[in-house]
RNA sequence: GGGGUGUUAGCUCAGCUGGGAGAGCAUCUGCCUUACAAGCAGGGGGUCAUAGGUUCGAGCCCUAUACGCCCCACCA
């Protein structure tokens, strides 16, 4: 046997460790029709980026399901790849192009369109290469790209297939628009923020010199963006307000422009809010839009696409947003148009990635009709074909679905999928396909020009749990055997935007829900609470983490306390409490091997049998619950308790009472003792790494080749829980082993036993397994509470000379007078006396109350019982002892 | 405005279908015991936000209140 390096130092191990796996195509998973599958389809990173800490947590959590999976026996697939991003990788490339000093429109559509793949090529081996490093078990050679060949074929063949069905549609509606990156985006992408503004109050003079309300010849709106008003067509009430009846449908001219405006009635207007008069500007306000339609209002378009004012012929034109807005409000000032301006905070919508204000435009866009799509979206949730881990974001889903709005989907960028749309130059018709085309399909001429724009990059993802399959080619082997998939692993940041297009695509395009369940998770914050941002500078590299702690110490600290759906602040004391659990495994191991007398070691040959002394028995049963109770909670997803679970057993009963109970016998007894004792050591070790390597692979794995040779980790079989391994019969043993380590606990810690001391202990007792088990203890007790010698006698003669501790076999003497401050006993004896009178009185209490034990099942009711017995046996103890001293 | 969620030890958080309050860190005490000082043995510290209710029994279920957070909608 090799000997183990004092420390586990993960940095030596981990790549060397990974390749391993990859050379033993351990990630692979492929049809077999022999086992079940399991798939998990990966969130795919963006190629824009490095990896933080939110796909450690989430690299985390599927990792460790996936080698669960895989070591259940399942065909496992962790299916990788990356998303293009259009907008975010657009914007990055343009970035740098342009401190290049290069431009995208000069360089052209194909000309950026190479940069852009460069970009990808670049970004994308990064990333994975910093998934590598966390551990990730997918299986790379099947890694997929949102618009390699195969997803691109699906996106094709969605887009025609919703559009032969009028699921998809071209149309003049108002759009977000973002003028720096000159594209709509959806309304997900659209951030509220909140801004200081002012509301303008603005007056509006009626066009007939008579009319007039409240004695006055003009009536007042409120507006927070008063350069709007170029594009306003008329001035609304709500046709229930009392006090404008008379004045719907009179005129009004526009300040500053001189444009008619009629005074139209729409239930959309607040009667409470500001005046009761609110500026009609339909072409850049989406309500506006709204109540433009209903009344057939003019539209006229006052922005351009960077945002400036276009109205030709006035002093205006050409002039940005914000400055127009100063302009506008002066010369309104100075015309005597302005009743009052107040400070005012509004909400305003910003893009979510350049966080620029959108400006709502009316432009000719491609959508996406959500209704019919969303409807089974939902019934599948309420069939119970899909769940949500927990189960409160069921109501989110449900409440965005059931009030969902149609999707816009085209963008005005060169980077993702071109919309397969062609224009006849000739006939002015559309063509769509999924296939290339040359020629008008309805008069074929072959001047005909593709639509510029691309597609949402949500559009790709939300075929990902099947484009990546192999769909649209329903014959694929993996599509048929993989899909649907089992489990999708996301924050909850992302349910609108991937999580319920995958779902209402699924089903569109399969016919099946792509996923049967939802594990959220939530965001890793710094230790203050804040998110982690660049422009915080707080954020905390993993690989940074990685290199002081390991991969392993990182995903512990990640998963251990971290319950689903809530996020989690991110201490680094917590790694390194990691680490030094993971160091504590390594040194067990440490141990075992310097110990090893037993070279033939074969876990098949391990029965119940080969379990005889006690504290075999005890940790044995132990491991079989641990088995039960994990397994029971991964299943569940509760992966933090069952982690929790893991590191109690290891540390707490296996390295703390088993190795220490073992000692004696490896250093002092024979060598049949020896051998035996280190078999239920490796078989105990064997499971335990066996359990704990879904969560910290690569120690394990390295324990496990140190230790057990030939075969890899991640390829042998989850520890099954086994009957056997109960010893029911033998349940009273196990008490044996507890009642020992509760008296040692009680001598150490209640004793206050002077350091140099070191005299005798008698032991009473019957049972000879105790006995057995006091001796195991021998070196323990004299190490720990400086006791010099246990000897056992049958009775004791001056008993009044020693402290007792009474258990429920056995009594410990310890000579009071050599070890024990005798006021400082009493004091302790006094106490004592008074927690266990209370636990009497709360028992007796219980047991007379009838409804108790009428009610209450059976087994509470004994249980209490039991508890009564032992206290009062314990309180008859303490009170004659305390009258000896 | 609608929905969700939180309030548990000094800090950060677990606590699964209701059955004697837990972890990590911090703190205090004693240990360089030959697997591990990245360690060992122990201690202190909690009216589980408040008030009611259901129940034999409530941190957990119900109702209300207070404070906090998140998401959606967005009123010009």
């Amino acid at each position: 046997m090799k000997e183990l390096e004092k420390n586990y130092s993960p940095k030596d191990i981990e790549d060397r460790i990974y390749k391993k796996w990859m050379d033993a195509k351990a990630f692979e998973a492929n049809p077999n029709p022999n086992k079940k599958p399991y798939t998990i389809i990966m969130p795919p990173p963006n190629i824009t980026g490095k990896l933080h800490m939110g796909h450690a947590l989430d690299i985390s959590l599927q990792d460790t399901l996936i080698r669960y999976k895989r070591m259940k026996g399942f065909e496992a697939l962790w299916q990788p790849g990356t998303d293009h991003a259009a907008i975010s990788t657009e914007v990055k490339v343009v970035d740098k192009l342009k401190a290049e000093g290069k431009d995208k429109r000069t360089l052209g559509r194909e000309g950026f369109m190479k940069e852009a793949w460069a970009w990808k090529e670049k970004y994308e081996s990064n990333i994975i290469e910093q998934q590598k490093k966390m551990g990730a078990s997918c299986d790379w050679s099947k890694l997929r790209f949102t618009m390699d060949e195969g997803c691109s074929n699906a996106v094709l063949k969605t887009f025609k297939e919703l559009y032969d069905k009028g699921l998809i549609y071209k149309g003049k509606r108002i759009i977000n628009w973002c003028p720096v990156c000159h594209t709509t985006i959806s309304d997900a992408e659209v951030n509220y923020e909140e801004q200081e503004g002012a509301l303008y109050h603005i007056r509006y003079y009626f066009e007939d010199k008579n009319v007039t309300i409240n004695g006055k010849n003009y009536i007042v709106v409120a507006t927070t963006r008063p350069e709007t008003m170029l594009g306003d067509t008329a001035v609304a009430v709500n046709p229930n307000d009392e006090r404008y009846k008379d004045i719907v449908g009179k005129f009004l001219i526009l300040p500053l422009v001189g444009r008619r405006l009629e005074i139209i009635a729409d239930e959309y207007v607040d009667m409470e809010f500001g005046t009761g008069f609110v500026k009609m500007t339909p072409c850049h306000d989406p309500n506006d839009f709204e109540v433009g339609h209903r009344h057939n209002l003019e539209q006229i378009q006052i922005l351009d696409d960077d945002a400036k004012i276009t109205f030709s012929g006035s002093k205006y034109d050409g002039m940005d947003r914000v400055e127009c807005r100063k302009v506008i409000v002066e010369d309104l000032k100075e015309n005597g148009f302005v009743e009052k301006i107040e400070a005012y905070k509004h909400n305003v919508g910003t893009h979510d990635r350049c966080h620029t204000n959108i400006e709502p435009m009316v432009k000719d866009q491609w959508f996406v009709k959500m209704e019919p799509l969303a409807k089974p979206a939902i019934d599948a949730l309420k069939k119970g074909d899909l769940k949500f881990v927990p189960t409160n974001f069921e109501n989110t889903y449900l409440h965005w679905l059931e009030n969902i709005k149609d999707w816009c989907i085209s963008r005005q960028i060169w980077w993702g999928h071109r919309i397969p749309v062609y224009y006849c130059d000739d006939c002015g018709k559309m063509t769509v396909s999924d296939k290339e085309v040359h020629e008008c399909s309805h008069c074929n001429s072959k001047n005909i020009h593709q639509d510029e724009d691309t597609l949402d990059t949500w559009f790709s993802s939300a075929l990902w749990p099947f484009s990546t399959l192999g769909w649209p080619n329903v014959d694929d082997e993996k599509y048929k055997y993989f899909y649907p998939t089992n489990v999708l692993v996301t924050g909850y940041d992302i349910i609108f935007f991937w999580v319920i297009r995958m779902v209402f695509s699924g089903i569109e395009q399969t016919g099946k829900c792509p996923f049967d369940e939802v594990l959220i998770h939530g965001i890793v914050r710094d230790n203050l609470g804040r998110k982690m941002s660049k422009s915080l500078g707080n954020g905390i590299d993993p690989l940074d983490i990685i290199n002081n702690y390991g991969a392993d110490a990182l995903r512990l600290a990640l998963l251990t306390g971290n319950a689903p759906g809530s996020d989690m602040r991110f201490y680094e004391s917590r790694v390194e409490s990691a680490r030094n659990f993971l160091n504590k495994v390594w040194n067990a191991t440490r141990f075992i091997m310097m110990n090893d007398t037993n070279d033939t070691f074969d876990v098949n040959k391990i029965s119940e049998v080969c379990f005889e002394r006690l504290e075999d028995k005890w940790i044995v049963s132990k491991l079989n619950n641990t088995i039960k109770e994990v397994t029971n909670n991964i299943e569940k997803y509760e992966l933090g308790i069952a982690l929790e679970k893991i590191q109690k057993f290891i540390w707490e009963e296996f390295c703390d009472w088993f190795i220490e109970f073992k000692k004696n016998i490896l250093y002092s007894g024979d060598n049949k003792e020896k051998s035996n004792a280190i078999t239920v050591l490796k078989f105990v070790l064997y499971n335990s790494l066996k359990l704990l390597h879904p969560f910290c692979p690569f120690v394990t794995e390295e324990i496990f080749d140190n230790l057990f040779g030939n075969e890899l980790l991640i390829k042998s079989s989850f520890p099954e829980y086994s009957e056997k391994l109960e010893f029911s019969k033998e349940e009273t043993s196990l008490e044996y082993v507890k009642e020992v380590i509760t008296s040692i606990r009680n001598q150490r810690a209640e004793l206050n036993v002077k350091k140099e001391r070191k005299p005798e202990i008698i032991i009473l007792t019957s049972d000879d397994r105790i006995k057995d088990m006091y001796v195991l203890c021998k070196d323990y007790i004299l190490t720990l509470a400086q006791v010099k010698n246990i000897s056992f006698m049958e009775k004791i003669d001056n008993a009044d000379k020693y402290i007792t501790l009474t258990f429920d076999k056995s009594t410990i003497y310890i000579p009071f007078e050599e070890l024990v401050d005798v006021e400082k006993e009493k004091l302790r004896i006094k106490s004592e006396i008074d927690r266990v009178s209370s636990e009497i009185v709360r028992a007796k209490g219980m047991l007379s109350n009838e409804r108790f034990v009428s009610k209450a099942p059976k087994e509470k009711v004994d249980l209490e019982k039991e508890k009564l017995q032992k206290y009062e046996l314990m309180l008859k103890d303490l009170e004659s002892t305390l009258e000896r001293l």
